[in-house]
DNA sequence: CTATTGTTTCAGTAACTACTGAAAATCCAA
DNA sequence: TTGGATTTTCAGTAGTTACTGAAACAATAG
């Protein structure tokens, strides 16, 4: 409880002994709040919610480790709701726990590579969404393999569906081929996939 | 209402005199099934619901132009349902409206090409979601250059929120950059972006 | 015009998802 | 141990989205 024992770090606040995290400075804390808002929005593209992108945008955009009460602080949700979000995003591996010498409390930090963790969120996005629909699709053109539907093999209908599945399938073997990419190259700054892309054109 | 008037279709359901346009056989049928299943459940990954994609998979599978009661039965669902689902599909420009000589009833098909079906997709999101983004983001990175900041602009905090926003701002122009060559280049078959990727790797 | 066929709209409701707040569990220091 | 700090869980609820079915509307033929 009392400051004296802190030595580590410059500001903390009287009561909790706890560093102070957030910026006080009202321009930066603009700023912030704005990429916080609008990362929020644009959180359906990667299939995650409001309040885990907005958790997500401010430890990425302060790039300090923060503690649930911080980000419970600055985002006004509850205790659950930042529990909960705070351990999903760490399942996807996009923030880490981190524990601070001498402290009990948790903090969290984001990654700082954007390019490592977009590859982090396309594989498991992948792997739950596009490879089934792969899947499926390749048994259905195996099921519509004239073997095995003898003379009915030649039907229009027939014929039609295949042709659809046919363009389907390559489709997303070739965009699954380019998420490998992506997905296997990228650890730091700019991946292989991205350097061909804009040397090429 | 008599059979007799229809001379242009082979099959024709007695008691409304419309085309039968769903297959028959059920071997066919399941495969279909499957696929729209699936599609209905990938949905998501498009940033479109379950029926719109079940709706859109079944005119892409069966490559016919098929009408709302078509789709009411062959789905189950409401009219409404079909009709709202079909308007904000052809918004999308993904299907289209069609009408048969003669007949009041308008059809609906599916693009055949899925390329083109996916730059669509693509340049409307990106447009949707992707490019406000970025403008907050290029906003943010204005207000906190050095000259908005006076002696503040050295502070820790702020460099590091700088440095975040610099590495977000990479990220997105590259992305926007690929995602507008899958735009500009696709109409059918394998757009350039693809053929490049696919030789270079 | 009226009857008929087909389409769109929309209020009400069902189904689903996200969130809260408090209770239970966990953890560590003394 | 026990006690206090911290985290996790979860039942209940608020908020959101999707869907139905019926009524209003539109178009065409007779």
């Amino acid at each position: 409880m009392s400051v004296a024992q802190v030595i580590e770090e410059p500001a903390v606040e009287p009561e909790t002994g706890r560093p102070v995290p957030l910026p006080v400075d009202p321009k930066l804390r603009k700023v912030q709040d704005d990429f916080i808002r609008k990362w929020g929005e644009m959180g359906a593209i990667w299939g995650i919610n409001r309040t885990m992108a907005e958790i997500h945008a401010l430890l990425y955009i302060t790039g300090l480790p923060l503690c649930t009460d911080d980000v419970m602080d600055r985002l006004h949700i509850s205790r659950g709701n930042a529990s909960m979000s705070l351990r999903a995003l760490c399942d996807w591996g996009i923030i880490r726990r981190m524990h601070r010498r001498g402290e009990r409390r948790e903090y969290f930090e984001s990654l700082g590579d954007v390019w490592e963790m977009f590859s982090i969120i396309a594989a498991e996005r992948k792997r739950r969404e596009m490879d089934p629909v792969l899947e499926t699709i390749k048994n259905c053109i195996k099921a519509l393999e004239p073997a095995n539907l003898g003379k009915l093999a030649k039907d229009d209908a027939v014929v039609r569906t295949r042709e659809r599945l046919d363009g389907m399938e390559e489709f997303m073997s070739v965009t699954n081929k380019v998420f490998q990419q992506f997905v296997g190259n990228a650890k730091s700054g700019l991946n292989k996939v991205v350097r061909v892309l804009l040397k090429a054109l």
